[in-house]
DNA sequence: TTGTAGGCGTTATCAA
DNA sequence: TTGATAACGCCTACAA
């Protein structure tokens, strides 16, 4: 059935490790042998079997991303990005998704990526209650080298993470520096780590700004528009001279925005607005969204990095250097916090 | 460095094969013997090595889906889907991502999934211009099988396809329904199978209502939001009557939504509005838009049983039978097409 | 510059 | 019920 070395060798008049130097680029070829086994390769039709390769050389060029939520914006571009970097890099990609995010069964999500021996893994579950209880020490050390994506860092991991804290903070600055004194909060759900960065950077930098912080200005939301609308309709019954909110992600600033003109408040002449993510469809919401963007598709790029640099690092027994990567997310302003509504042709 | 088999069967006094079998469940083994070989497995911490198990037995049990545009709605439910289903079956999943869709280096693209050994592949890049004209018997007689997502059925071949027609035809009676005379058209770009697949259930539902069709009453769009804002001020431009327009995805219904608002049509009351995709944002636009769900991440998961009947069949050295399946889209009705814009409290 | 021998970890064939 | 031995396709010594 399938075309191997040996066949190739037959055909050509040389030894397998010939064929096999051929293939791989390594050491000196006359150029006639070269010629021959070439030819030989293309009658065939050979293609090298990795497989047998990575088990002898106990290298499968072979990454795993293990993430959950591909269905949703963040998820399917930082895969896009880890995809991307992977392809550059040589490497093939290995996708596995946990279907609850809380609590995943890391056994049997990890059990068979070690297994197909894959020479590093993407840890791209986002960090809820305590999902990363798994991470341990003796853990780690049965498993190839592991990079966590957007999780609070700790020392002797490798983590990449978008800085959560710095973008609600540009979001919050940005209202403030607009005049307004009662800036609201709706989170995310707040077992979740990326969800509490952002409340944090919300709450020092209205501190910081010496306005006021008080529960009233809080509502809890699940990332979903429904829960934005509810969110701002709590807020304005326990604080009806909200003048600001900021908005932990875009899906539920859209929710705010239906609830908010539902409500009669006009935006941003009565409520300034900024969401986080800057997802396409910001940009056309009415009024368009002020928001903040994450490289996302950058974070899985730096990630593979990473994991390729411990990866060698690991072949060359060398010191291996575990740190944590931070990227800076930026402000996109738009008329939810500056502009009238466009008036009406 | 890794427990083998080998190591196994010495702790335990036993031969390799015995280790073998109790690991794969076969074969008749003492319940003794089972009992020691567990014990040794424990002990040690053995886990199979896939690969080397991959090289004797032919199988790799992987898959690989080859998409485009994961950052996209359609691709990320899509692969949910199938990786889902995939991980159900118990396969792995191979990730692979082409950097354009029109004309993708498919040689570049298999090359790596062939020498991987994959089962299975699942050709998930959208049917654009002739970027289907590599798939000839004699190539895929060189591949595992294949399974096309989203394409245009043909004989010999396994699809898995969304009834695009259906969907617009769908969204286009219930514009008739509603006693709209004039329904436009904003389609995505053309060389797109489904673009024209929409484009057709619109025009053959326009028709058979004996309503007018007419160059006027079609826009191209590029999927894109502001495409579709684009789109509806051509279609007003040369058809200032138009009383109601589908739209062929939902980003550019958004579009069309915000540049309706400018233009002070209102919606639905001047204008009634379909989109298709039913993205989440779709029920929270002003007004929520009517429009077309598609079973996405059920075509990923049917796409996978096909192409495990497939493999099978083949390994069977069974008849195979290759077959386009349809999977029909469902209308959702919102207040872009039916109710008054909600009154401002 | 080229070839030979051995092994990577597993499964399959046959015989015991 | 169990075990020796030979593949699977490739690569790394080492030798020629």
């Amino acid at each position: 059935m399938s075309v191997t070395l040996r066949d190739v060798a037959r055909l050509a008049n040389v030894s397998v490790k010939t064929v096999s130097r051929v293939v791989n680029h390594q050491g000196e070829i006359s150029a006639a042998t070269r010629q021959r086994v070439q030819v030989a390769i293309e009658q065939l039709g050979y293609h090298p079997n990795i497989l047998a390769r990575s088990l002898v050389s106990r290298r499968s060029n072979t990454l795993a991303v293990v993430a959950f939520g591909l269905d949703y914006y963040g998820p399917s571009h930082t895969i896009t990005g880890i995809e991307q970097k992977a392809e550059e890099l040589g490497y093939s990609l290995l996708l596995s998704l946990a279907s609850r995010p809380d609590d995943p069964d890391v056994d049997s999500l990890l059990a068979p990526l070690v297994a197909r021996q894959v020479d590093g893994i993407i840890w791209a579950i986002p960090e809820i209650g305590d999902n990363r209880a798994w991470i341990r020490c003796e853990r780690l050390e049965q498993l190839p080298p592991v990079v966590f994506i957007n999780m609070a860092p700790r020392p002797g991991l490798a983590v990449v993470a978008i800085d959560n804290r710095l973008g609600a903070a540009l979001a919050t600055q940005h209202l403030i520096d607009l005049g307004r004194k009662q800036i609201g909060l709706i989170t995310g759900p707040l077992d979740w780590w990326e969800a509490r960065e952002r409340r944090a950077g919300w709450q020092e930098t209205v501190a910081r700004a010496g306005l006021p912080i008080s529960p009233a200005l809080v509502a809890e939301g699940d990332w979903s528009a429904a829960s934005g609308e509810r969110g701002l309709r709590a807020l304005l019954a326990g604080q009806p001279d909200l003048d600001a909110v900021f908005v932990s992600n875009d899906q539920m600033a859209l929710g705010v925005l239906g609830a908010a003109q539902q409500l009669g408040r006009r935006i941003p002449q009565d409520l300034a607005v900024a969401g986080f993510d800057n997802i396409p469809e910001s940009g056309f919401m009415c009024p368009p969204l002020t928001t903040i963007f994450q490289p996302l598709v950058e974070a899985g790029g730096v990630a593979v990095q990473e994991l390729q640099k411990i990866i060698r690092a690991q072949q060359d027994e060398a010191g291996i250097e575990f740190t944590a990567t931070w990227l800076a997310p930026e402000l996109v302003v738009r008329a939810s916090s500056t502009a009238a509504r466009p008036a009406p042709a």
